[in-house]
DNA sequence: ATTAACTTGCACACCACTGTGCAAGTTATC
DNA sequence: GATAACTTGCACAGTGGTGTGCAAGTTAAT
């Protein structure tokens, strides 16, 4: 089936991996530092500076691509949240948002840092739009503070959400249900409507359903079988 | 009075003036962008690179200065709370530091993207003294939540603070309101609790006692007499 | 076994920035 | 009005980064 011209374009094998060794170095890279050099990213992909460059056209080309990967992935989880109570989808959202903290951070750091602004707030913008509409609803309901304009409110919900995942302990066993109590805080609920709330839904706290971490999508051993 | 040795020493009217534009360009230049070239931040004061030079032995010798001078406000700020209602101080205390967000911003901008994380930590430590005294007398007395331990409330409050200060509007009439009620929300308030409490005590909300904003603390005018 | 893809290392030009030396000009101060 | 303080502009060396060209080596795929 693959006509000659297939097989003369499709990558190595090997660069593949490369590839995506350099993504997730950059990943790990860009998290700690928004600005890690070139040549750091690809030593720690165990490449040299030069072979990256026949990867990505540039610096800019291997950040979009980072940006692209995650806001895939929030946009997702914005995708899932289906609850009718608007309360149970803000902490349905944090919790899962959780469990996506490495690329938040990588996310957050680039979007502060860099002059990648308009980009990160396009690739998020599905995201905000879920939190903007599920603080109308909770506010229409009347189950959501009213004392802050609805789109005020839907940025605060945004950004404490990214402070808490991004500036605290970052991976404690107790994260998450911090990150989701200080949303439904931020939201306007007391701590102790909070706590009874997720109490009758102790599933939102639970360890994530999905498979651990597929830290690296595309490990091509599994697929080789034997 | 003045000694031969003095007057050789004292600097020239206009040097003073100069190191305080300097210092109020770099104030303006580094919350903007923390890592504002020396250049830029000269060029804004209306003076040359090397001139710049000539009052700073550094780039880093400027910026610890900005440091060393928002760090006595907010510890100036830090120390006058003395409500008795843990509540109440929490509110205060996010009130001044409202008023001091011009500061906040340069501090939190240099804190985050230079390595002067120690340096303003240290520079900080009473006004997070203060926080976590706070924060610990209002569990205590069981007005403020107790679902989360005290030092990561703490830090939460003071996260909180800071992100709203720095990265919403900045400046609107309503953001000081929005600033108090977003630290008594993550304290643990429900949201009609804090608009209560506010209510109860309007001076917090009320246009700040302070004079406006003594912008240059520094005018040799008032010191010289006649 | 051959070929094309990939990687490496090096050199290079380029950029933006820091900090310093120095000569020449301007200006507050006595 | 003399003097010392201050500023300017320029040149310079140094640092750390980006992106490219090229020759030589290695390695996956056919």
């Amino acid at each position: 089936m693959t006509s000659p011209i297939d097989a003369a374009r499709r990558p190595r094998r090997d660069a593949l991996e490369n590839r995506a060794g350099i993504l997730a170095a950059a990943h790990v890279a860009l998290a700690h530092d928004p600005r890690a050099s070139v040549d750091a990213i690809a030593r720690q992909a165990g490449l040299s500076r030069r072979a990256l460059y026949g990867h990505f056209d540039d610096r800019d080309a291997l950040v979009r691509e980072l940006v692209a990967q995650g806001a895939a992935r929030f946009n997702a989880v914005a995708a899932s949240i289906d609850d009718a109570d608007p309360r149970l989808a803000l902490a349905r959202l944090a919790a899962s948002l959780w469990n996506e903290a490495a690329h938040v951070q990588v996310l957050a750091a680039i979007a502060l840092d860099e002059a990648h602004l308009e980009e990160t707030a396009t690739a998020l913008a599905p995201l905000r739009r879920t939190v903007v509409r599920i603080v109308r609803d909770g506010q229409d309901a009347d189950v959501l503070r009213t004392d802050v304009a609805g789109p005020t409110l839907a940025r605060l919900v945004e950004e404490t959400a990214r402070t808490v995942i991004t500036r605290i302990d970052a991976s404690s066993p107790a994260a998450r249900d911090l990150a989701v109590r200080a949303v439904l805080s931020i939201a306007g609920l007391s701590w102790r409507e909070a706590g009874t709330l997720l109490g009758e839904h102790p599933e939102i706290l639970a360890t994530p359903a999905m498979p651990a971490t597929p830290a690296t999508p595309a490990t091509p051993s599994e697929a080789a079988g034997a």
